[in-house]
DNA sequence: TAGATTGTTAATCGATTAACAATC
DNA sequence: TAGATTGTTAATCGATTAACAATC
């Protein structure tokens, strides 16, 4: 694999894509598929996917294409995917449970090992098995656990609060569902997913197929 | 308001930003900003603020800046976040009641008015005073009640006959969180929301601080 | 008026696409 | 070997940044 230090990260965003194609492939039985039919499948072009794959290392063959299995192991090798990441939930309202229940569903190698949250009469109760806690105790259970990622489904106010915490407590990645900008420090990554703006291009979206109409 | 016909979807992905930062200094009672300034704030340089908002008009003034007030309303005219909209959510999972829950804690002018679900013990109980309905009534309700946006918490494998179910019955969008790329006519706009790759990006920098570190 | 800051054109940078030689 | 398809370089396209004249 070659050295990939500076990938843009309009790559990065197209390898999980790129990986769900192959995870169906693979399911259909599927073993080969050459740069043009991945590219039909996709609605990338094929210069890009070569361009794309070769970032990271030769995956394929000339005269044959790229073997299913094989480029679906690369990328999720690429992606960090071949290893399991311990991960605690901050908020154990409807999205810190849809959370927590969405990554039980998928069982994916991400492992949600606790809940916490500051409302005393959540504290004790169960979802999937894994226990809401106090969230006064969180450092501590981060340090004891070697929690990988933090999930941050707060209201926004609380949110940057907890992710300091959850920095400090050692965590490497944090994944924050509140609308708002965390910040943290350059060796914990962080994915701030602002649902509402999706929602609000989609308006805009609208807006315009309407606009044309007329 | 120039044509904007032809705006990039680059453009577009920004203003939601854009006006939740103007929405903080509003409420936080500022009354202008300087492309300086607001590009501290929001970490976009102050040449592409300037670029990115004539596309749509000179929304400010020379010497002086931009009303906050002013560009807020100007940017939510442009996302069509001037009138409601009316949408049915597909799933009663949690990832259906979390999004009901969402807009209805938010509320935007984003109104759920109606969820459908196949599964028979789920049907007639109310979430947010909003009735769980039977997946069979969809069309009819959707045409009765003129819904504009179809919400889509299903799996994988029903997500798309859900989607052109919406489609025929009238939807003009598609909001969709299965993780499978929704294909609709062309006047009916999508968003596709992909969770799932949000968290293979983490974990892509994850890995890469962790790889750094060495 | 002088100073500040926009609106807009021009320059740069990066990402995508096209082309083709290498090679399976 | 001949055909197919990659890996990779070169060309194009688009998006971002810089610069500055317009103007409040």
């Amino acid at each position: 694999m070659k050295d990939h230090t500076k990938i843009s990260n309009a790559v990065i965003k197209r390898l999980p894509r790129y990986r769900r194609y192959l995870n169906e492939l693979r399911k259909k039985g599927i073993d080969k598929i050459s740069s043009n039919e991945f590219s039909e499948l996709t609605g990338y072009t094929a210069s890009q996917i070569r361009q794309d794959l070769n970032n990271f290392g030769g995956f394929g063959q000339q005269g044959y294409g790229y073997s299913v299995e094989g480029l679906y192991n690369e990328i999720s090798a690429i992606l960090g995917l071949d290893k399991d990441y311990r991960m605690v939930v901050v908020g154990a309202g409807n999205l810190g449970l849809a959370v927590v229940n969405h990554t039980y569903y998928y069982k994916t190698g991400f492992v949600v090992k606790g809940i916490f949250e500051v409302k005393k009469d959540l504290i004790g109760k169960k979802i999937n098995g894994i226990e809401i806690m106090d969230y006064e105790n969180i450092v501590a259970f981060v340090e004891d656990n070697n929690i990988d990622i933090g999930i941050i489904c707060t209201t926004k106010d609380a949110a940057q609060e907890a992710a300091d915490k959850l920095c400090f407590a050692g965590v490497t990645g944090l994944w924050n569902f509140a609308p708002i900008d965390i910040e943290t420090p350059s060796h914990v990554a962080v994915e701030n997913v602002h649902i509402t703006d999706s929602l609000h291009s989609l308006a805009y979206h609208m807006s315009k197929n309407a606009d044309e109409k007329k």
